[in-house]
DNA sequence: TTTGTTTTGCAACTATGTTGCAAACGATTA
DNA sequence: TAATCGTTTGCAACATAGTTGCAAAACAAA
């Protein structure tokens, strides 16, 4: 159990601290995608903001964790999929914003289709934000 | 010329002013999206801070431009198309940002494809930005 | 347990965005 | 074109979000 989160960091040669396996935790709990504010408030003041920013900013680095755009405009991270720590790449799957409860859902199943740019652009990321009533609100 | 920006803003029942006036032209000459610090630059230090807030919260709210939310959570804004200010829909063209140069394009003949949702899920709004290396980069 | 490296917390700072209110401006009508 | 009324602006003050440098603390390796 714990066992997982020190192999993840280790894995990612990241010493191993207290705010780490905390912050994994909570997205491991979470579920869905987790904004730095929940994660301020959940970690229940141990851990000082800027700790939190750089975890999170290492995290993404190291492809642990992926941020998402949202349409208001809230920096959303969450948990990479096991294929996706592997490398530098990112997930392709679409994200869910729901508009009346506001919860975030990696749509891990529906992919991003390919998308043909005009001559001269080249991708490198592509993401695919989907707001609307979430099945809960329904 | 000027009196397109003053039809459209007339039209949307908004009183005629100069910060107005300018924020519409420098989108006009931009061609693609901005962002509230390009326009904070842009106007010259000629309008507060709080007035250009404030218009493009109006023009958001009237359907004259449309927020695009990015990778890196800056919020962008785009003059919406002619068909989209009649209502309260949205483009559903793709957004694409260069990594080196920061421009954003708004890739008008490039349409998101229909994206399949989960039982439950109702969609509202899809957005779809690529970001990479725009032509003039690459 | 010692040593060298990494990470944390603090302080101070910049950037971004919001609100209330009085003054200035724009539209309308006489 | 001047008076009036509603809208918009700028200011001040504030709230939130995010960054940087640096010394102290924690971690990893030997």
């Amino acid at each position: 159990m714990q066992n997982r989160i020190a192999d993840l960091l280790k894995k990612n040669q990241l010493s191993i601290t207290d705010s780490r396996k905390k912050i994994l935790e909570l997205f491991q709990n979470a579920g869905g995608a987790l904004a730095h504010s929940d994660i301020e408030k959940m970690s229940g003041e141990h851990f000082d903001r800027v700790t939190i920013y750089r975890t999170l900013q290492t995290f993404v680095e190291k492809g642990i964790i992926h941020t998402i755009p949202t349409v208001d405009n809230s920096v959303l991270y969450a948990l990479c999929k096991d294929e996706c720590s592997a490398g530098h790449h990112h997930d392709n799957h679409v994200h869910f914003i729901c508009d009346d409860c506001g919860t975030t859902y990696c749509l891990d199943h529906v992919l991003i289709p390919k998308v043909e740019l005009p001559l001269g652009f080249t991708e490198k990321q592509t993401d695919l934000v989907v707001s609307g009533t979430c099945k809960n609100c329904n």
